[in-house]
DNA sequence: CTGTTAGCGCCTTCAT
DNA sequence: ATGAAGGCGCTAACAG
C-alpha cells in the first residue's frame, strides 16, 4: 500500500494535521517541526493522494479542454496554450492538469464529456471551437454549463460565440474570434484584386464558425454591390467538413458548376490545401488561373506553394487568455466577452485574375 | 451543495448502498428497486462524485499522456489517438479521461508531471516521443515509473525505446518506432539516386530519436562504402531543435560549409520545411539543384511543394495501440516491445542530382 | 503552534 | 436482495 499522511506523521512524531499544514503551507508551523516533517516526507517518498485531498477540500486539480480533435493544429494550438497556462505551478491556484476531450464535433460527445467533467468536479472547463447550432443543442449545453457553474466550475468559451440570451445569466467568459470581420476583409481583398466570380467552400452547415465566415464573405459581396444571396450565389457555395479531402471535392464541384471561376475561398487552411490540390489537378495554376485563400493561418500555410493568403487568428494568445480566465488569474472582459481580432495575411496564392479589371 | 448518493437513496426510499450497487451494476439488485433508484437519479440530476468514488474504490478515471507539445502535429496525432481509444465508454474499464501534459522536452517537466499523475493515482500513463539521454535522467524517470507501476498504474512508452536494462523489471509496454531503419532506407534512396554529398539536419543531440535517425543515416552511408564518421561527415551534420526555423538556419549553415551539396536530409518534416525555405531563398530549386527529405510524414508533407519525400510513421495507429495497452485492453507484445515499421514515402522533393552518376 | 475531532461522498465487507 | 457500518486519505474547524 502507498504511504499515507498518517505514516509521515508517525515518522515525524507529529499529528497528521500538522503534516497537512506543512504540505499546504497555508498555516503557521514551527520551523523545526516543518523540517522534521519535510525529512519524513522525503524519507518515505510520500506523494499526497490528490483524490482524498480533493474530496476533503472540495477542490480539483483538473481543467477540462473540449476540442474537436487535438490532432487538428487549430485545436492543438489552442489546447497547447491552455495547458501551458494552467499548469504554471508558480501562479496562484496554479498547477492544474488539462483533461483534453476530443468531441469530434459531435453534440452528444460534447454533453457526455461535460458530464464526465462534472463527475470529476473539474475546477474549470474550456470549450473551444465553433458551436453546433440547432436542435436544442445550445440549450442542452447551457443547462449542463449552468450546473457546472453552480458547483463552482469556471467556464470559458474559446473560439465560439457567447451563450444564447436565455443562458446569459450563467457566468461564462468568452474569447470569441472575429470570424465575420476576417472573412469580410478576405473577400474584400479578392474583390479589390478584380475577382467577381468567387467560389466559396464552406464548413459544415450547422456550425457558428461556418456561418459567420460565410456571412462575412457575403457581406463583402454585398458591399461591392454584388448579389450576396439567391441561387446564383448559392451555386458558388459548397458545404463540406473541415478537412482536406472535403476541400478537394468541393473545389472540383465548384469548377464543374462554374468553369469561369477566378477565385476560391476556403473555410479554413486545411480545406484550402485540398482546394489547391484539386485546382492544380485540373490543370490550373495558382494564382495565375485561380486564386485560393484560406482561414486561420495555421503554421503550414506559409509553406504551402504558393504561400497561402489567409486570415490569421492568434490561436496561441487566445488559448493562453482562455487559460488565464479559467484559472481566475485574469479579470473577465467587460460583459464577459472579448473578441479576438483577426488579420488578413496576403501571400502568394491570390493575385489579379487574368484580364482582371481592377 | 450538490446532490449526493444519500439524497438519491432518501428519495428512492432505499439505502445508499443499494444506490451505489445500481449505479455500478456490479451486484444483483431487484428490478423494481433498480427502476425506482434510476428514477430518483434522473429526477435529481445526480452525478457521481468521481473523487469520492476513486478514493473509496481505489480506482482512477485518469490516464496521463506526456507529450513534448500537443500543438506539434507529431504529438497531436498520437495524443488524439490515445484519447479516442481510452475514452471509449463501451469497452471494459473504458471511459477514462486523458490528461495531456506538455513537457516541452524538459526532463524536469517530465518528472514533475509524473509526480502530478502519481498524485492523482492515474490509472495509466503514456509517455510519447524520444527520451532524453544522459545525466541520470533515464534513471530518474525509471524510478518514478517503478513507483507508479507498483501502485498499479499501467505504463506505456510510445515512440521511445524501452527502459534501460537496470529498469527492465518494471512492467512497461513499449511501442517503439523504427527510426533507425527508416532513416537508413531514406538515405539509401538518396544514395541510389546518385547523391554523394548529403547534408544532415539533426535534432537536439540528447534525444534518442535524434540519435537513432542519425545512426540510420550513417549506416546507409557506411553500407555504400562512404565514410560514416570523421570530421568530413561531422561537417555535413548540423544539430538544432525540431522546428522550422531551426531547419532554415541549419540549411544555410550546411550550404555555407559545403556549397556543392546535392541533398539535405532533415530530422523531421517540420524541419524539412525550414530547409526547403532556406534552399529556395538561396536561389536553389528543389529537387533540381538540391533534394530535400523529411521524416514522420505529417499530414502537411504531401501538400508541401514539391511534395516531401519522407518516412511515414503510422502515428495514429501507434497512438491507438498505446491507448489500448494502457487500458489493458490488448495483450502486451512479447517482451513488452512492439516496434512499429516505418515506410519510405518517395515524393517529388528528391530526384537525381544534376550530373548524377547513378 | 499543535493535536483532536469530524466529516468530504462513496464503496464494500458483513449481517440480515 | 437489501441495510448497517466502517473506512478510503485528507482537510478544516475547534480547542488548547
Amino acid at each position: 500500500m502507498a504511504v499515507t499522511l498518517a505514516d509521515v506523521a508517525a515518522r515525524a512524531g507529529v499529528s497528521s494535521a500538522t503534516v497537512s499544514r506543512v504540505l499546504n503551507g497555508n498555516y503557521p508551523v514551527a520551523g523545526s517541526t516543518r523540517e522534521r516533517v519535510q525529512r519524513a516526507v522525503d524519507d518515505l517518498d510520500y506523494v499526497v493522494n490528490g483524490q482524498a485531498r480533493a474530496l476533503a477540500a472540495a477542490t480539483s486539480d483538473l481543467v477540462g479542454v473540449l476540442v474537436n480533435d487535438v490532432a487538428d493544429p487549430f485545436f492543438g494550438l489552442i489546447a497547447s496554450a491552455v495547458q501551458a497556462e494552467i499548469s504554471d505551478g508558480s501562479a496562484p491556484g496554479g498547477g492544474k492538469l488539462a483533461v483534453v476531450c476530443n468531441t469530434g464535433g459531435s453534440p452528444e460527445a460534447e454533453l457526455t464529456y461535460l458530464t464526465l467533467l462534472e463527475r470529476q468536479r473539474a475546477a474549470g472547463v474550456v470549450i473551444t471551437g465553433g458551436a453546433i447550432e440547432g436542435a436544442g443543442h445550445g440549450a442542452a449545453v447551457a443547462a449542463r454549463l449552468a450546473r457546472l457553474a453552480e458547483s463552482g466550475t469556471r467556464i470559458v468559451l474559446c473560439g465560439r460565440p457567447p451563450l444564447d440570451p436565455p443562458a446569459t445569466a450563467i457566468p461564462v467568459a468568452t474569447v470569441a474570434f472575429d470570424n465575420l470581420g476576417g472573412a469580410r476583409r478576405l473577400t474584400e481583398h479578392l474583390l479589390s484584386l478584380g475577382h467577381r466570380r468567387i467560389g466559396y467552400v464552406a464548413g459544415p452547415a450547422d456550425r457558428t464558425t461556418t456561418r459567420h465566415r460565410l456571412e462575412g464573405h457575403r457581406a463583402a459581396l454585398a458591399a461591392h454591390g454584388l448579389p450576396s444571396g439567391g441561387p446564383d450565389v448559392e451555386r458558388l457555395t459548397v458545404h463540406g467538413s473541415y478537412d482536406r479531402s472535403s476541400g478537394y471535392d468541393a473545389a472540383l464541384e465548384l469548377l464543374r458548376r462554374e468553369p469561369s471561376l477566378t477565385a476560391i475561398v476556403a473555410a479554413n487552411d486545411t480545406v484550402a490545401l485540398g482546394v489547391c490540390a484539386a485546382v492544380r489537378d485540373r490543370g490550373f495554376s495558382i494564382p495565375g488561373d485561380i486564386s485560393v485563400a484560406g482561414f486561420d493561418d495555421l503554421p503550414f500555410s506559409v509553406d504551402a506553394t504558393p504561400a497561402l493568403t489567409t486570415v490569421r487568428i492568434p490561436l496561441q494568445e487566445a488559448g493562453a487568455r482562455a487559460g488565464r480566465l479559467v484559472m481566475g488569474r485574469q479579470a473577465p472582459p467587460p460583459c464577459g466577452l472579448a473578441t479576438i481580432r483577426t488579420e488578413l495575411m496576403v501571400r502568394a496564392s491570390t493575385a489579379r485574375p487574368r484580364g482582371g479589371t481592377a
